[in-house]
DNA sequence: CGCGAATTCAACAAAAATCAACAATACTAT
DNA sequence: ATAGTATTGTTGATTTTTGTTGAATTCGCG
């Protein structure tokens, strides 16, 4: 560990991106110093490393939940434009977060008079300022990594309200245990908007069908017969078993 | 990755749309190199192109709500970059709703570790998905124009938090009466949160100054001495005593 | 539809940044 | 003190980025 590495660090953080020629000015060492000691900074990602400069992991822009939206991009409008054909105007819908809600709720734009209830500030921002709309935010503090909320509010809310439907969406799927995420509050949300829903919609893109680098392992709600499968690409074989009372959609 | 990433995306999705032109002037490289780094970008979805110019995937336009954040857009964003300059790393800030407050927002997002509470879900995702920002969204059934809640749960987390700052805005400064809104429930939530903040700041643009179409009657609650006002022009001399003891800050 | 202006694209040359290797210096432990 | 180790600055070759040029494309407008 360098004598430089608190300095530096602190120095591109809290600036955003610094150039390796101010660095090196400000540290009074050449540059090649300043690449040496922000390599291994580097490495364990403390730092990102562009031509000609550093930037900070902190920084705004490349957020982890917008870096997400855009993971599969093309797939998740797709699917977005599938869950619409459902949804009539005029129509109520519980929303639950995850990256391809964010689509959906920018699909549903161009419904009208919707009711909608979500756990997700983004997804409540991007309807809240359609006129003729009607959109509640579940749960006050938000998580920073997507915006949503679990906390106790949110499921205040939700057991108040009786709606159509409910989109969900799932970090995996898995022939023999269905659809699973990563944490234990994104299940009860599910299960909180299950029970006051009448049809659900599940949402997952294709990537969802193959195995994950970290597996998550937590069940949500099993679905009823008649609820939606919406996906892009036709499921295999291997999971006939698990949608066999829904009714699939592939965009 | 390039090291214009950051401040290009920053600028865009604060603005809307930014010609390549005056991109290229902005961070002083050629329009070429405009070109060149915003291609990635498109490409993962971080922005659209269009024909000479960028605009944020964020921007909604033809909306109420985003077509008055469209409106002296430059004075608000100079406003918006002045209120940043008040408030530190790790400082906590209730924001209340209006066309002002969504671009200190976008601004914030360069400051790390802050508390936030506000009524705008618009404000609340904007700034929530920063890591290490806590954000607090208050009130739960969002008002169709712009996205805000006027509830009695927004009073109560409201009333539950002690804040740094507050930034507060209005609809017309006049010289006799003060600031001045159109709606009662503004006024409220804006005592609200003056009861429970340090400092207020108080982000008016000029057009502010001026008579408007539509005259507001309700007087928000008065400033403390000391309290901020930020503004882009210098105000008339009519109003000096109505600034007195503010410290008045022109972007 | 066609014209002029503005914008974009492709290619190349110049400039800047990076890397690897080596020499000089400081520090440590015997 | 001295040999050994680690850190730093310098040099030159290599890679990446950038601005410029001219051709091709797109846009706005009569």
């Amino acid at each position: 560990m360098s004598k430089y590495e608190t300095t530096l660090l602190q120095t591109v953080d809290m600036r955003g991106t610094v150039s390796v020629q101010e660095l090196s000015r400000i540290l009074g060492v050449s540059d090649q110093t300043i690449r040496r000691v922000s390599r291994p900074l580097v490495d364990r990602g403390a730092l990102q490393k562009v031509h000609g400069a550093l930037v900070s992991t902190k920084s705004a822009p490349d957020l982890p939940y917008l870096a997400r939206m855009n993971l599969n991009r093309d797939a998740k409008v797709a699917i977005a434009e599938e869950v619409v054909k459902i949804i009539k105007n005029g129509d109520s819908i519980a929303i639950d977060t995850g990256s391809t809600s964010g689509f959906v709720a920018q699909a549903l734009r161009s419904l009208r008079e919707l009711t909608v209830v979500t756990n997700s500030a983004y997804v409540a921002s991007t309807l809240a300022m359609i006129p003729g709309n009607n959109v509640s935010m579940a749960g006050t503090q938000l998580r920073d990594h997507d915006g949503a909320s679990f906390d106790r509010s949110a499921f205040d809310v939700i057991d108040r309200m009786q709606v159509d439907y409910v989109l969900l969406s799932a970090s995996l799927v898995d022939a023999r245990n269905g659809f699973l995420v990563h944490e234990q509050c994104e299940v009860d949300i599910a299960s909180a908007m299950l029970a006051n829903a009448g049809r659900a919609i599940m949402a997952v893109d294709h990537s969802k069908f193959e195995p994950q680098v970290r597996k998550p392992v937590l069940r949500q709600p099993t679905l009823k017969p008649g609820d939606y499968l919406v996906t892009d690409r036709v499921p295999p074989e291997e999971f006939s078993t698990l949608f066999a009372n829904l009714e699939v959609r592939v965009a």
